[in-house]
RNA sequence: GCUGGAGUCGUCUAGUGGCAAUGACAAGAGACUGUAAAUCUCUCGCCUUCGGGCUUCGUAGGUUCGAGUCCUACCUCCAGCA
């Protein structure tokens, strides 16, 4: 069935990951990833080396994030791939593009196709084919844009919106479900407020910190779990075999009919967990927030609760003051507006994430440095100029807007295709310049000639 | 030529005496931020000071307080028969 059963929380041996296999990009076959030296055995406790700063500006950093299955150079975009898929992409097109990590849903990912099946696949990197980082949202974001959510301080229950089966999400769930989808970074499991008033926020935030002692315990368990597992990581170990029913299933993977030989999980294989900072617009909401998520001291931090880049300068220097600067933050849903990009890594954050860059893309909003233009539009018809002259994108490369705005007008599969490669690969490399504006000191200027034009 | 049927906003269409007249498509524009989104919204006879005004259902007449709708003639198209 759909459902999480909560009570499998704590068992203490559930959920444990996927084995890690040799990523292979493409035809390219690449050695595996050495982890940092740091990380050599599974850490307990917040994550040595995980993150590593290059350079501070003011609030501002350049780093770099290690995962099991590759860095990620920040500041950067991380693809929002709900369901397992970049829409309209393929993995490929994305790592081409430039992208450097995806984030997927795990209540999208429950529903359909379920953790368990994931988990078969080899974990979410496997099953998509996606041999980069990887982040998997909590599903806490649904309560606030699903009708018909029931919060309770267990969970939250859901009816869902494929078949009407009701089914619950609890902070050990979450957890237990992120663990078996196998990204590299999890989110703790939070609550947005349903309105703006302090009350609501308040009370979210609180019960966003409540979840987070639970999140914290659980993932935690899951941790040890995978321990264990490792250090007793004999022949005798597979999947299914009545030792508590954790799958632990490093060695057993199949791709595609192909049986692989066992592989044990790299070394300084885990699975890293981010608080997530409420408190809506209110400074001293936030604050606390931020105070209550570092004491937690989990690997990283997610800031949520944010729509738009109003104001967002001050909420961000409140939070990332008091956030310890040596973890990685990510600003989650933001990036849709280019505003948004650099005033997030300018006050201190590390990671974005945004499905506007593809949504738009699909509804024929393109991104150009003059603004964003509905390829639609009839004055489209026949300009036989690129969309956007300066681009490298496979769209601007090879195509005119002309050729664009009939693939709309006909709705054809490709107009999305293209739209989306070139909405991604905009605001990907956006996030690429302005983490090599920091490097070169040249943030401000760029920053300026760039909103300028574009706003 | 005869008999029967049909002509409504760019297209197809609803409409059988009562509000420029239904729906779909096309067209024009807008929205979209941790994706129930290849989705949604608006405009779509002309004019407007946004109150309303004007002109419209093949053409021309007629009946009626009132006609896309009923009657007459004509035009065009379709089917069958010559």
């Amino acid at each position: 069935m759909l459902s999480i059963d909560s009570t499998r929380a704590g068992d203490g041996s559930g959920g444990v990951p996927k084995r890690f296999c040799e990523s292979k990009i493409f035809g390219e076959e690449k050695t595996r990833q050495d982890p940092p030296e740091e990380d050599l055995t599974v850490a307990e406790g917040p994550a040595q080396g995980f993150f590593d700063i290059r350079k501070k500006v003011g609030l501002a950093r350049v780093g770099t994030i290690h995962t099991a299955h590759g860095d990620i150079e920040t500041p950067a975009f991380v693809g929002a791939a709900t369901r397992a898929t970049v829409k309209a992409l393929t993995m490929k097109e994305m790592s081409e593009l430039g992208s450097q990590a995806i984030l997927a849903n795990t209540y999208h990912l429950v529903l359909r196709p379920g953790t368990e099946l994931i988990q078969q696949a080899g974990g979410l990197a496997e099953f998509c084919s996606w041999h980069k980082p990887t982040f998997t949202d909590s599903g806490g974001f649904q309560i606030f844009s699903l009708p018909n959510v029931k919060i309770t301080e267990n969970g939250v229950k859901f009816k869902s919106h494929i078949d009407g089966a009701n089914f619950e999400i609890t902070p050990e769930s979450s957890m237990q479900a992120q663990w078996e989808i196998g990204a590299d970074i999890h989110m703790a499991f939070d609550h947005l407020a349903k309105s703006e008033s302090y009350e609501d926020m308040k009370e979210a935030m609180e019960r966003t910190h409540r979840w987070l002692d639970r999140c914290v315990e659980e993932h935690g368990r899951l941790m040890e779990a995978l321990r264990t597992n490792s250090r007793n990581n004999d022949d005798t170990l597979r999947a299914g075999d009545g030792s508590g029913g954790a799958p632990n299933d490093f060695a057993l993977s199949k791709i595609i009919g192909e049986e692989k030989t066992r592989q044990d999980p790299p070394e300084g294989y885990r699975q890293y967990l981010y608080a997530v900072v409420q408190g809506g617009k209110f400074n001293d909401l936030r604050a606390e927030s931020a105070e209550y998520c570092a004491s937690k001291n989990p690997d990283g931090f997610g800031i949520g609760g944010v729509f738009t880049a109003d104001g967002m300068d001050n909420m961000l220097k409140t939070v990332n003051s008091i956030l310890p600067e040596n973890k990685p933050r990510h600003l989650l849903g933001m990036g849709q507006e280019p505003i948004d990009l650099f005033v997030g890594a300018e006050f201190g954050c590390d990671t974005f994430d945004c499905v506007g860059p593809t949504r738009m893309a699909r509804n024929g909003s393109l991104y150009t440095k003059n603004g964003r233009i509905n390829i639609k539009n009839a004055k489209y018809t026949h300009d036989f100029s690129p969309l956007e002259p300066d681009c490298n994108c496979e769209c601007c490369k090879n195509y005119t807007r002309a050729y664009l705005h009939h693939l709309f007008k006909t709705d054809e599969i490709t107009a999305k295709v293209l739209a989306s490669i070139h909405n991604e690969y905009f605001i990907v490399h956006t996030v690429d310049n302005i983490r090599a504006s920091l490097l070169d000191d040249t943030f401000a200027d760029y920053k300026k000639s760039f909103l300028s034009r574009y706003y």
